[in-house]
DNA sequence: CGGTTCATTGAAGCTCATCAAACCCCGTGG
DNA sequence: CCACGGGGTTTGATGAGCTTCAATGAACCG
């Protein structure tokens, strides 16, 4: 595999063999760089026109708030995802996006991501398919909080995470950093903060992974697997747009 | 408002004004309409090369099944609604289509629809409109099972049904018919059947609806979208995103 | 340092699942 | 015509799994 110079073309890369001259494509949409700090909202639910970005370093969550004032996370964006995609496409965005720790992002000019497609349409292909990867985590997410118990449940979005930041070179099978509290982790897994630390303690217990002090160690892969019945393949599939291009696959 | 031969056309037809040739066009994608009983699922979880078809008639739900033997239903269709589009893209269908009533499908080539995206850009954009509200439909079903109880998550889906329905001239905000049996909503909402009897009474009790007998009646819409914390605009955006622009084209 | 945020633990109670049984409607076949 | 059976609905009883409230300690920070 070559060298990627961000998170974002290694994703893609992972799908697609990229070629020098997509490799520098990629890179110009980077152009505007900032950083932005954690807490503060880069996108905001009901909003018109808002942003998109491509998140090149830091974590960031999507979610949306209730009336009676709870908050549920729909997913997590790590470095290489983009942020805001949907929003750009339905004029209003369904969720606000707030960074979790202090975050580096390219602000993308939707134009640019147009003519950028159609002069590649491989990477066009690519980009839409992450989108699918990204849709399907959400739907694995509600069968998650429909149908698992906390346990279960818990462990299935730390092996989640622990794939995709694999993808990008953040992690490995043994563990990852990962700077959510344990409050995040409750409203993204619709349990208490009390009980997501009792659950955490129990995964400990088990001797199934540990997570302490922004690291997840994970010590029994395949019995961690088991228990969240996780399935790779929402996550891992053959490279489906483009005929002939085989993907490389996800080293499970 | 123009009469509209097909439930597809009527929904498409509720984001942009269509004009005759148009309609046509719409009207040539159901060539090949056929019949199918309840029971027999049409698309296969996991499995490559899925067909994607446009429901003209009945109901259809979209589910996953888990290890456990549990299932989580993910989303309802109603007629006017595309069953498997995502499978067409992703090679690989992430979930189950099953019917749960007879039902009239028209089966749908890909490469036809390609075509008529290219030629009626408007269309590809309406669809595309359609497809993201789908996505939206899914976070919020994410958000009800993460952070609201059983009576508020019920009062939810009766209400979104009842919005989607009339939306194909299907039902009025006086309510509806719906084929859904108490097990096929509680696999929906991640609750118990017996649950969701005791649910079903609870809103009838309160005078709030009443579903029996394969038909929803609402007595009191404003209490039930106040109970569900119920908003339209997930639903009902302000018509399609590129209006006279030119559609996004897929790469395929 | 006092203030804030996060982690941790105990105790009490509510929401919902599970088990069990009865009932109804309806179609089928003796 | 009635017995039978099956799918769906309804209700009660029990208890598991989770929430909520409350309190304490650890780590960080202006």
């Amino acid at each position: 595999m070559v060298m990627h110079s961000s998170p974002f073309a290694a994703k893609l890369g992972s799908y697609i063999d990229l070629s020098e001259p997509e490799l520098l494509v990629l890179e110009s949409l980077h152009a505007r760089r900032k950083c932005y700090p954690a807490g503060r909202d880069l996108v905001l639910q009901g909003q018109p026109e808002q942003p998109a970005y491509i998140l090149a370093e830091g974590w960031v969550c999507s979610y949306r708030l209730l009336a009676g004032g709870g908050r549920q996370i729909v997913d997590f964006q790590i470095p290489g995802d983009f942020l805001g995609l949907r929003s750009v496409l339905s004029r209003t965005a369904g969720q606000s996006v707030e960074p979790l720790t202090k975050v580096q992002a390219s602000l993308i000019n939707p134009q640019d991501l147009m003519d950028v497609f159609a002069r590649n349409p491989r990477l066009g292909a690519a980009v839409l398919w992450a989108a699918s990867r990204d849709d399907a985590m959400v739907v694995e997410h509600l069968v998650g909080i429909g149908r698992r118990n906390a346990l279960e449940r818990t462990a299935h979005l730390l092996l989640e995470l622990g794939a995709r930041l694999t993808l990008v070179g953040l992690g490995t099978k043994a563990g990852y950093d990962c700077p959510l509290s344990q409050y995040v982790l409750a409203d993204a897994l619709g349990l208490s903060a009390v009980h997501v630390n009792r659950v955490l303690r129990e995964l400990r217990e088990e001797g199934l992974c540990t997570f302490r002090n922004g690291r997840v160690d994970i010590n029994d892969f395949d019995g961690l697997v088991q228990l969240a019945d996780f399935d790779h393949d929402y996550l891992d599939h053959d490279g489906p747009l483009y005929q002939g291009v085989q993907a490389p696959r996800f080293a499970a």
